[in-house]
This record gives structure tokens, C-alpha cells and sequence, in this order.
RNA sequence: GGUCGCGUAGCUCAGGGGAUAGAGCAACUGCCUUCUAAGCAGUCGGUCGCACGUUCGAUUCGUGCCGCGAUCACCA
């Protein structure tokens, strides 16, 4: 238990003793003191007037001179208007420190699945994807940190009418073309035929309406689509040539795919395939039928109706039989849940989705399923160009490859400015730019709610100052410089028996207490954008605190063993932080 | 049109019933013979989209409106 836990509690506990009425405990707030007041804890009073019976001043009094008096962490009290601000004894917060006390997670028995990334093989990863895998990457350290049993699956999007596209194309237009022919990254490679695809479709449709046609009817009957949709139906059928073509093409997606995970530094558990899943799908709609969850149309297709939950009538299997995308999230779901047994199944899925997920949950409730309700999308906002949207189809995309290549040179240009690094070895110099530069890219992508959209301006490169990853991994770099310094000197004793804090000091603690707190509050909100923040603060607060307080060159031996603990402990706290939501952090910089 | 999300400093974003609304960027000023200046300190910058309501107290909660975005496909 915190401080401001156990002070809530005692505030609860003696107030029917101090005022003759019982409190409900959430109507005791506390907060942390403001930097302008004196003080460490703040408790707001006005909520328990009604139950007092006294003015503000005289209700914040009693409590205070009670708590002075039964806790001997608590030095003194002020009342400030309707605000008690307690003082805690400086030996409360150097004890925190030099007995390394920080409140071990318990372990938790509810499983987690995360799903992320999931890309689809028809085109490569784009900057959209790289928030995803980002955050998927994040949320899942987060779990574990918090002692949840956590899993990270990746559901490769490898069949359906969008692969077929690109196929087609390469088929058509291709004249053989391989990544090796084309020294192309096969991913690359692929993409470049499902902007194909969507070029010669969309000549297609023009002709159809010069020929008399609506929008509407050029759009579902222009050839290449049909042969599609025909491509579609022979590889459900096992067509040997089309099969062929798909394992060919996808394996060259995969070979690029894995390049970019592994600069990424993204992992996953287990890798489900659609190709695989699909007709679980198709098994579950027939089940559904007979249960009449589903209906059928004269046509042979098979829906939803979801009007009387709000929401519309959905299809679930085409008139030709093939499946459509949520029949094969419905057979994904039960393999997936044969396989972990998970409480929770978290799904990260842009919010352009979220309406697919309303729509996957309720069918699954409605076909019984029990892990149904720990279905979870989690959804984030989509990245921006100032131009707008980014689209695969049509090729306005910032991809992820050139642009961890465009911060890593960043990371280069600023690095080898500053001069600081002339003796590390071309493999350590390589290393260390890949660490800033993906450090920048994730940080920025880390740093905002995930709900909101994020604005990219390719033009503005993303900084390397200011409230940034580098800053934060500048300042680890720094401790770790400082502690290297330290052990070459002789070293002080730990022992400290009475210390007054230097404001720097105390600021650095307080900062340094609240991590326990920070990581709860993540996990609950699934919020990664705290931690990095909280990072920030941390690292904001030690350069404060070393720009007052000389840790080497301290007047007293225990003063600066003291110090030491600080920056230790600094530097551990901002490497775990870090390493949480998958950024490194460099020894040297 | 229905549903969902978002409107906070010039820009990018925090905050989420409580004290004088915070950071970074941009602009300007100081600080390296001293532990890493990718830093620190400071100046400048705000009717928290608008209106009403609930409350001792609203930027925060509720309702309505305005603006932006997403979504409502035999696309994924």
C-alpha cells in the first residue's frame, strides 16, 4: 500500500471517532501537493463537510493534528482554503530510497491475448501498421510488468479477395517478376501489383460508365474483378496453379515482413493464418443456421440481423459461399481460445474497425461462445497525412521501412554533429543510431492517447529534442556515464543515519515513488502513452536534480552515496520503463 | 440521416469534479576551465468549440448545438 492509500484509510478508519459519522472511502480524495504549496499530500476537504458538520479550516485541522499525531511519517500540516497539505518527514522519503523498498507485483491468474499487427500479404507495412505494432508491443509489456500471464498473437490476413487482387496482377502484368529479378523487398514486391490491380480496376470502371453504365454497376462488373472474384473461388477450391501462385507470392511477403519485425523489434507468441481459419468460420455459420442465430437469403446468402441491438443486418457468408472477412474472425476466435484459454482477448484494430468488432462480439454471444464477453477491441486512431488518409491502393503511404531508415539517419546526422562517439567501432556506431532512431519513432508514436488520430507531416522530421525518446535515453546514457565516473573513484559508505533532502532531491524521490502507481494505472486505462510519459517526467526531473546537486563531486561521503542511489535508481526505473513498451536505451550517447 | 470518437497556447499534445490549466516545438534571453549542453533556468503565448444544466466548486459530469473524422459494403 502507498502512502496516499494508507493515509485515505486512516482518514476513513478515524473519522467516526473525530466527527461521529461513518465515510465511504472513495469520498476521502487525496492527491499529491502541488508544487506551489508546502507539503507532500494533499487531502481536499469540502467532500466531508456534509458529514462534519464544521467549516473547512476547522474540518482539515482535526484531521491534520490527528494525523501528525498517529502517523510518524507525517511531519506537520498546513490548511490552505479547503485544502489539508501534509508534510512528510524527510526519513520517509530516504528510507524509500536507500532500502529499496518498491511494492513487488503480485502475479496474476487471468490470461491475456493480445492480437496485433496482423497484416494483410497483399502490401507492405506502412507507417498505420507501425502504431499498431507498436502499441500492440507496448500494451502486452505492460500486462506482464503488471503480472498478468500474456500472450501476443499475430493473425497473418493471407487469403481473400484483396490477395487475390494482387495476384491477378502479377499474373497479368508480373512477366515473372521475383524479388530477386526486381531486387525488390517482396513485400514491396507484391504491394506494387495491388496498386496495379487498383489501376487497371479503376480504367475499367471509367470505360463501363463511358458505355451507359451506373457507378454502382461499373464498380461490380468490371472484368478484373470478376476474374477476381473467379481466382477467389478456385484457390477455395484447391485449384493446384492458383494454390501455387499463393504460396509463391506469400512467401515472398513473409521474407519481407520479417526483415521489418525484426528492425521493429516486434515478437508474437503465435501466428494464426487465415487460410487456416476460414473454414472453422464457415463451420460456425452452419452451426448458427440450424441454431438460427443466421438466415438465409433466396440467393443462398447467409446474415445477421442485428437491428434489434442497434445495429444492422450483417453478412456472414457470400451467396457463392466464399467467406467474408468476419466469418473468418468467427473461426479464428475459437481457435484461438482452444488454444490459451484466455480471460481476456484484446484485439488491436485501428477504430476505423470498430463497428467489425461490435458486430464479432455480439455474433459470438449470440452463438454462445464463453469467452465471448472477454472480447476486447482495443482501438486506436488512425495516422494522418496532412494530405489526408494513407492508402496502399492508392500508394499515399509513409512506409515503415524507409522511415525507420530516414530516423535512423537522422539519428546519424545529430549523433556524429555532436562529436561524442569517435571511439566506438562502426558496429557499436550502427547500433546506436538504430537505438535513437526507433527510439524517436516510438516515442512519438507512444506519446499520444491512443484513441486520437496522429497528424504525420513527412516534411517535419520527428525530433530528437525536447519531449522525445532521445531525450529520455540521454539521460539514462547519462547516469550510466555518471556511475561508470563512480566506480573509478574510491567509494563512500551506504550508511546514512540522518539526511535532510535538497528540494532537487526530494522532487527526484517523490518522482521515483510514484512508479508503482504509473504502472497500475497503465495496465487499467491500457494506456502506454503513461509509462513513456511517465519516463519523460522521470528523466525531466534527474537533469533538474543534476543541475543542482553535484553527485560526484558532493561536500559529504554520505551525501554522495545518497546521490549514487538516486541515480542508480534513476536509471533503472527509466531502462524498465523502456523496455516495457519495447524501447532500448543506449550506455553511450 | 443513424451510431461512435475527437475540439485545450501559433503548432504537436498532457490533464479529467478541487487551489493560479501543464509539457514540447517555434520565437527571444541567460548558463559548458566543474559528473554527458541531445541538458538546465527564464521570457512570450489560453474566453479549455458554443450554450444551458447538475454541484460548495465544471476545462473535467449531463443535455443540446456547431466543427472535424470514422463507420453503417456479397472490401479487408
Amino acid at each position: 500500500m502507498n502512502i496516499f492509500e494508507t493515509i485515505q484509510q486512516q482518514v476513513q478508519q478515524a473519522f467516526p471517532i473525530l466527527f461521529g459519522n461513518e465515510i465511504e472511502l472513495n469520498k476521502i480524495t487525496i492527491n499529491e501537493t502541488l508544487k506551489e504549496f508546502e507539503g507532500d499530500v494533499t487531502l481536499v476537504v469540502f467532500p466531508l463537510l456534509k458529514l462534519t458538520q464544521k467549516k473547512p479550516e476547522e474540518t482539515a485541522t482535526i484531521i491534520g493534528e490527528y494525523l501528525v499525531k498517529t502517523n510518524n511519517n507525517i511531519a506537520s500540516f498546513n490548511v490552505i482554503k479547503g485544502f489539508l497539505n501534509l508534510v512528510l518527514k524527510d526519513d520517509f522519503w530516504v528510507d524509500f530510497i536507500t532500502k529499496n523498498q518498491s511494492n513487488a507485483i503480485t502475479s496474476k491468474s487471468a490470461t491475456i491475448l493480445i492480437e496485433y499487427s496482423s497484416p494483410n500479404t497483399n502490401k507492405p507495412i506502412h507507417l498505420g501498421h507501425v502504431r499498431n505494432n507498436v502499441l500492440g508491443y507496448a500494451l502486452a509489456g505492460i500486462f506482464k510488468a503488471n503480472g498478468y500471464p500474456t500472450f501476443k498473437a499475430n493473425l497473418i490476413n493471407d487469403r481473400g479477395i484483396h490477395i487475390c487482387k494482387s495476384m491477378l496482377a502479377w499474373q497479368k502484368f508480373g512477366n515473372g517478376e521475383t524479388p530477386e529479378s526486381s531486387n525488390m523487398k517482396g513485400d514491396k514486391l507484391v504491394g506494387k501489383y495491388y496498386v496495379e490491380f487498383d489501376k487497371h480496376y479503376k480504367a475499367e470502371i471509367e470505360a463501363l460508365i463511358q458505355t451507359g453504365k451506373t457507378k454502382e454497376e461499373a464498380e461490380k462488373q468490371a472484368p478484373i474483378l470478376l476474374e477476381a472474384h473467379a481466382m477467389l473461388l478456385k484457390w477455395e477450391n484447391g485449384n493446384a496453379e492458383i494454390v501455387e501462385l499463393w504460396r509463391k507470392m506469400n512467401a515472398w511477403v513473409y521474407a519481407g515482413f520479417d526483415i521489418t519485425y525484426k528492425n521493429l523489434g516486434v515478437d508474437f507468441d503465435k501466428y494464426y493464418y487465415e487460410s487456416n481459419t476460414y473454414l472453422l468460420g464457415k463451420d460456425m455459420v452452419e452451426d448458427g443456421l440450424k441454431k438460427g442465430v443466421f438466415y438465409k437469403k433466396e440467393n443462398g446468402s447467409v446474415w445477421i440481423d442485428l437491428s434489434s441491438d442497434g445495429l444492422d443486418e450483417k453478412l456472414v457468408l457470400r451467396a457463392d459461399g466464399t467467406s467474408v472477412y468476419i466469418t473468418q474472425d468467427i473461426g479464428t476466435a475459437d481457435l484461438k481460445y482452444n488454444d490459451f484459454h484466455m480471460s481476456r482477448s484484446i484485439y488491436v484494430v485501428g477504430n476505423e474497425q470498430d463497428y467489425h468488432f461490435k458486430v464479432l462480439k455480439l455474433i459470438l454471444q449470440k452463438l454462445g461462445r464463453p469467452y465471448a464477453d472477454g472480447i476486447q477491441h482495443y482501438s486506436y486512431g488512425m495516422v494522418d497525412l496532412p494530405s489526408g488518409r494513407m492508402k496502399s491502393r492508392e500508394g499515399t503511404v509513409v512506409d515503415a521501412d524507409d522511415l525507420m531508415d530516414d530516423m535512423i539517419a537522422a539519428a546519424k546526422e545529430q549523433t556524429e554533429a555532436l562529436g561524442k562517439i569517435e571511439d566506438f567501432n562502426e558496429e557499436e556506431k550502427q547500433a546506436l543510431f538504430k537505438t535513437i532512431g526507433l527510439g524517436a519513432l516510438k516515442f512519438f508514436l507512444l506519446r499520444v492517447d491512443p484513441k486520437k488520430r496522429i497528424l504525420f507531416d513527412p516534411k517535419e522530421s520527428i525530433d530528437l529534442h525536447g519531449y522525445t525518446g532521445p531525450f529520455v535515453q540521454y539521460t539514462y546514457a547519462r547516469t550510466r556515464s555518471i556511475w561508470r565516473k563512480y566506480q573509478e573513484t574510491q567509494q563512500a559508505t551506504n550508511a546514512i543515519a540522518t539526511y535532510t533532502l535538497h528540494p532537487a532531491e526530494k522532487e527526484l524521490i517523490k518522482v521515483l515513488y510514484n512508479y508503482p502507481i504509473v504502472l497500475a494505472e497503465s495496465c487499467k486505462e491500457m494506456n502506454p502513452a503513461k509509462v513513456v510519459d511517465y519516463a519523460y517526467e522521470l528523466a525531466k526531473t534527474f537533469n533538474k536534480f543534476y543541475n543542482e546537486c553535484s553527485i560526484l563531486a558532493a561536500e559529504k561521503t554520505e551525501e554522495k552515496a545518497f546521490r549514487m542511489q538516486l541515480n542508480q535508481r534513476t536509471g533503472n526505473t527509466i531502462k524498465t520503463c523502456f523496455a516495457i513498451v519495447g524501447i532500448e536505451v543506449p550506455e553511450r550517447m
